[in-house]
DNA sequence: ACCTGAACACCGTTCAAGT
DNA sequence: ACCTGAACACCGTTCAAGT
């Protein structure tokens, strides 16, 4: 009955791992507490991943993974930004991952195919121009999300998102016609 | 003639973070590699300083501050995104501190002054999509400039600036109509 | 006013060795 | 195949004590 330290495959570390980020941030998110957490010793990690960077590309691909389908642009758009929105500092996770290779680029090829239907003349440039606003504007949301929740920003943390979504929107709504 | 551990006020520590920045990048910036380049031992940086997150913006302020004066929208864009590019690594630097009320807000205030002189309805709104989109094209240029030098990506670093140039003044153009 | 020295509670990562 | 134990080279930050 004592299952420590067994059976850990890379889905049930990416699983622990995202729990662990929405319990206690990116900031707190360290290889020997995600390991705590797993009843496993540090090092027992590194069998699994090759190294922190890696683990949390790995982060950001689950967490744009569970971006609802879209066609259009703007629903695409809402779609990305949901899913990034659902979990905590997921903004940075995905961002810090984006260019560096490391993640699958899952965000341009949503973004170029919804481009592609709209008849866009250059649906690589637009998805490049859509996917920054998406990562910038949901940058400045969860980090205004955190200062709200630590109380030094707005009254309420939990409507930040539904008063920003209409100026996402709207940013969208521009970008549509590229 | 031994001015170790003498006269450093702030201003000349955030000049030193900046040029060590530069030279090592922002996941090598430590406050004890800092405190080593000033000729200090690390405690003392916390007298000049509250914690390594303000020092962060106090950077992120310095580096926004050295941005020419512009007027229009698409010239105070273009103008905020060579300060940023300008400095290794400050796009993360400027995102990190622009929403958890460390920063100055310098970025949003041009924007704003611009949109409202080019006779936007909304400027607030104009303004935070504007510093959105800004901050992430930056985040992903930067890394992308990152990644070639690594020869991870593409063949010249010198020049991923200039070919996402034009990328940039898609997506501010369409913006400007904010 | 400004800095040192020493400590506290941590990190990511490697690698021999175990089973 | 998968994990432990111990180590290496670091972190940010605090705080008494020095000058």
């Amino acid at each position: 009955m004592d299952m420590r330290g067994a059976g850990h495959d890379l889905e049930s570390i990416i699983d622990q791992a995202i729990a662990l980020l929405d319990d206690i941030g990116l900031p707190d998110l360290s290889m020997r507490r995600l390991a705590g957490a797993l009843g496993v010793a540090p090092s027992a990690l590194y069998w699994h991943v090759a190294n922190k960077q890696t683990l949390l590309a790995a982060l950001a691909d689950r967490i744009v993974a569970e971006a609802a389908p879209a066609d259009g642009v703007d629903t695409t758009a809402l779609a990305l930004r949901d899913a990034i929105l659902a979990h905590r500092d997921a903004a940075e996770v995905v961002t810090s991952s984006a260019a560096l290779g490391l993640s699958s680029g899952a965000i341009r090829e949503r973004f170029h195919a919804a481009y592609t239907r709209a008849g866009s003349s250059d649906p690589a440039r637009a998805a490049a121009v859509a996917e920054q606003f998406l990562l910038g504007h949901t940058s400045l949301v969860q980090q205004r999300i955190q200062a709200a929740t630590i109380g030094a920003y707005d009254a309420n943390p939990r409507d930040v998102d539904t008063s920003t979504r209409a100026e996402f929107a709207d940013g969208i709504a521009a970008l549509s016609m590229l």
